[in-house]
DNA sequence: TGTTAGATAGACAGGTCTGTCTATCTCTTT
DNA sequence: AAAGAGATAGACAGACCTGTCTATCTAACA
């Protein structure tokens, strides 16, 4: 599987190992695979990354930083802001197959890797945040929002019937406005 | 580590396998690893176990069943059995280190092994079958309940800040009696 | 045109992993 | 006492993995 050449070494490892980290796991997939798919040589990968950990980090940093941005730019309705990540996760849902949070999977395969732990602290620190400041700072009903928000991942990718993040939202309104 | 001998080598097995797998990933573990802690020959381990996939789908029956046993000793209150699988992850909780949803955990280490795929089927045939009759059939209820009871999980993981089963019951009462 | 930065292919070292196999030992049962 | 089941230790094969290294090539720029 060679990858379109307008891309950048760099930008070519970094997309096919995105791809074959969430899709079949780090663990499973070897440098030597990424290196084939992306169409670069071993050395001009090592020259770019100082180790396996490093293409890891950053394809977690790429993610938070899609996100963090999305969030950014996303319509400040006021009132329903809390239901922009819902919505972003639809996307992604649409898009294509959907194999969970990165971030969770990253740390079950790396548990001792203190930079995906900061990673994925700052990623949900910055969720929280926004849950946080969609609600008016209430901290029991953003870290509610947050618990709810985990199951539409964890359920999308345990039960993919199609209703997952319709239901989560729900909730989420109920947790909000306390309406049905 | 040695292990208590009054177990019999398999049993072994299983409790080191099962405590490894979880805490530290399965694939950072290794047979050797197994056998080492367990106390047990590779000769006699490969005599029980015909590969390491067997022992991986071994360990996640043993806490299906688990699971199961404690569902139907559940004390039947009526009104609020859908309390109990989250009463029992707080007695998990209690009981030491929590490092998510096994089965969730064991399927991103291991996308493609349809052993695994159908006991995590099972597993939450299981619950949500559980949920459904707790609301007296409202498949939708049921549902919902489901996610948050996965976002319990993963919020345990991601947030220990220790008020996630809270959080999440009281968002399974606004559920189902629509109260707070 | 010559230099240099960055790319390529691929061999290689050293380690780890799963699973097999041999050879011995220790109980239990007859 | 004899026999057999099941345990032990540990060497080994073959695959795979990460990371290093050499040696060559190409393209941009001075």
């Amino acid at each position: 599987m060679e990858m379109s050449s307008r891309l950048s070494p760099r930008e070519r490892i970094l997309k096919t190992a995105a791809e074959l980290f969430y899709k079949r796991g780090i663990n499973n997939t070897g440098i030597d695979r990424i290196i084939a798919d992306a169409g670069v040589a071993k050395a001009s990968m090592y020259n770019h990354f100082v180790s396996k950990e490093e293409i890891v980090v950053t394809y977690l940093k790429t993610i938070r930083k899609g996100f963090t941005d999305a969030l950014a730019k996303a319509p400040a309705k006021k009132g329903s802001n809390f239901h922009v990540p819902f919505q972003m996760l639809k996307v992604t849902l649409a898009n294509g197959e959907f194999y969970g949070c990165p971030f969770s999977n990253a740390l079950v395969e790396m548990p001792d890797s203190s930079s995906v732990k900061q990673e994925v602290a700052a990623y949900r620190e910055t969720i929280l945040h926004y849950f946080e400041s969609s609600v008016n700072g209430d901290k029991t009903k953003a870290a509610m929002l947050m618990v709810v928000y985990d199951g539409a991942f964890l359920n999308c990718k345990l039960s993919p019937n199609g209703n997952t993040v319709n239901n989560a939202m729900k909730i989420a309104d109920l947790i909000v406005k306390g309406r049905k």
